[in-house]
RNA sequence: GCUCCCUUCGUCUAGCGGUUAGGACACCGCCCUCUCAAGGCGGGAACACGGGUUCGAGUCCCGUAGGGAGCGCCA
């Protein structure tokens, strides 16, 4: 039997981290088994859904390289098909047409509440044989035994048939509801393992009967346990980001947010670091956890910095030029890209941040950093900068080792540690007490830029001092 | 309220009856050092609680507590 998942987001929002690593989780499966990844967008609910969502989850999923086998195929467009099912249902005597008004329902389930009770249909058109009409169709659950399947994740799972009730499987304006669409899909599209998020536990034994009605194989199941945000509360807009896209808008790499992903609800001994292969090799369904985890945005960072460091410069560097543009910075030949992402990726978290540390390579300085300047950039300072500027003149070749010479050789000169000559040559340069080395920094600077800068330091410091 | 699910350092987790309970992020200290990083070394930090089962329990069973989810003409 070869292996066959989905995956299935509502397009009423953005595609967030929870369903991120649904999908990354499916996907490794099914990658790993050789099997076919089909993506479906679940739009029955035409309220909320959006085409500016579906081309949200397209993007994102694009982004993490979490490519379909197969689709995306649209509830909306199968309308036909579930009213067929759900006729033949009726036909069957396994469905039946409810005229309840939400009047009565909402009265019953206050009643129900009120002494104690779960809130469930009581199956008054049960036996009603109700006309033709613009109502509800329920499903007949059975109304007595177990339902039982084996979960991937939570291994045998129990439900008492007496603990549901007859859902509504279509409104009564003719649209399918969600427990029966999926199933018809995951039937129709020969779906062998549903994996999902386990908010979705408790759903799993009505659409079990569902399928038992309709005669269809049922699926194998694996509940992924929830992510809640880091005061173990859902996943909210106010834990910070959690749209993918946004991950990719504050400057994280897709291998950073997968490889954070695929270690939440997941692991594989010791191993922290996985690549895309190692993923798709070592993952597997019965390794992964029942419990919940919080989303901690420090190890992503780390994560993410992990990767910038040991990226490659050449792909690195397209990323740093569209987020200093982004900036409104327009980088143009030099220094080359490359040669700053060589220089800013071990300390940089996000290309955001690498972006902001290297703005001044490409911009003029017109204000210091007020700390840095008050610090570095006082009368003091002055000697060391004009020496250092003399000897940079000077300099046959713009090197790295040269300059660094030349540095170093001014603070021998004026018996100051190398510290109080660099620094304030670093805010000359960068405008703030952060850059690469001093001989890295002005090596990609260039010469020209570097002794404008030296000198309008120089001048900075005459004017302070009147 | 009812039903279901879950419970190892602050966080992610290893552990699948016998471990000085391991790793990672974060934190702290030291080293390196022209800044920031990176890197190296070291440190503190956990089996929710109570009962069983067993020679022996983080590991198995039952309760309790805590957390989560579901109970819609949402998905």
């Amino acid at each position: 039997m070869t292996v066959r998942t989905r995956f299935a987001p509502s397009p009423t929002g953005y595609l967030h981290i929870g369903g991120a690593r649904t999908a990354l989780f499916c996907w490794l499966y099914t990658r790993r088994m050789g099997g076919t990844f089909i993506l479906r967008i679940e739009d029955t609910d035409r309220e909320r859904s959006t085409d500016a969502s579906v081309q949200v989850i397209h993007d994102a999923m694009a982004w993490l390289g979490l490519g379909a086998d197969e689709g995306p195929y649209y509830q909306t467009e199968r309308f036909d098909r579930y009213n067929a099912v759900i006729d033949e249902l009726l036909a069957n005597g396994k469905a039946y047409r409810c005229n309840c008004s939400r009047e009565r329902l909402d009265e019953l389930r206050q009643q129900q509440q009120a002494a104690g009770l779960k809130p469930r249909y009581d199956g008054k058109c049960r036996n009603a044989r109700v006309e033709d009409c613009n109502c509800v169709i329920r499903f007949s659950n059975p109304l007595d035994g177990q339902v039982v399947f084996d979960d991937l994740v939570h291994g045998r799972t129990v439900f008492d048939n007496a603990e549901l009730d007859d859902l509504i499987i279509r409104r009564s304006d003719g649209s399918p509801t969600y427990n029966l669409s999926v199933v018809v899909d995951d039937m129709d599209m020969k779906v062998t393992h549903v994996i999902r998020g386990d908010d979705h536990l408790n759903n799993t034994p009505r659409q079990v009967n569902i399928y038992q009605a309709l005669n269809a194989p049922v699926p194998a199941f694996a509940h992924l346990p929830m992510i809640l945000g880091a005061d173990g509360a859902r996943l909210s807009k106010r834990h910070g980001s959690v749209s993918v896209l946004e991950y990719r808008d504050e400057g994280f790499l897709p291998e950073a947010l997968l490889n954070y992903l695929v270690r939440l609800g997941w692991s594989c001994g010791d191993q922290e670091i996985f690549s895309l292969n190692e993923m798709i090799n070592l993952f597997d369904l019965s390794d992964v956890n029942k419990a919940a985890s919080k989303f901690n945005p420090e190890k992503l960072l780390w994560l993410n910095q992990h990767y910038i460091m040991g990226g490659d410069p050449a792909r690195l560097a397209e990323l740093l030029r569209s987020y200093l543009q982004k900036l409104g910075i327009d980088p143009g030949d030099e220094p080359s890209l490359s040669d700053v992402v060589r220089a800013q990726q071990e300390r940089s978290k996000t290309m955001v941040e690498m972006a902001m540390a290297s703005e001044f390579f490409y911009r003029d300085i017109h204000e210091y950093n007020e700390k840095a300047a008050k610090k570095h950039l006082k009368a003091a300072a002055a000697e060391p900068l004009r020496r250092v500027r003399t000897e940079l003149a000077d300099l046959d070749a713009w090197q790295t080792a040269n300059i660094h010479e030349a540095v170093n050789r001014v603070a021998e000169q004026l018996g100051l540690k190398l510290g109080k000559v660099a620094q304030p040559v670093r805010v000359a340069v960068s405008g703030g007490p952060i850059s690469p080395p001093i001989d890295t920094t002005l090596h990609l600077l260039g010469r020209q830029r570097t002794l404008a800068r030296l000198d309008q330091a120089i001048s900075f410091i005459a004017e302070r001092a009147d």
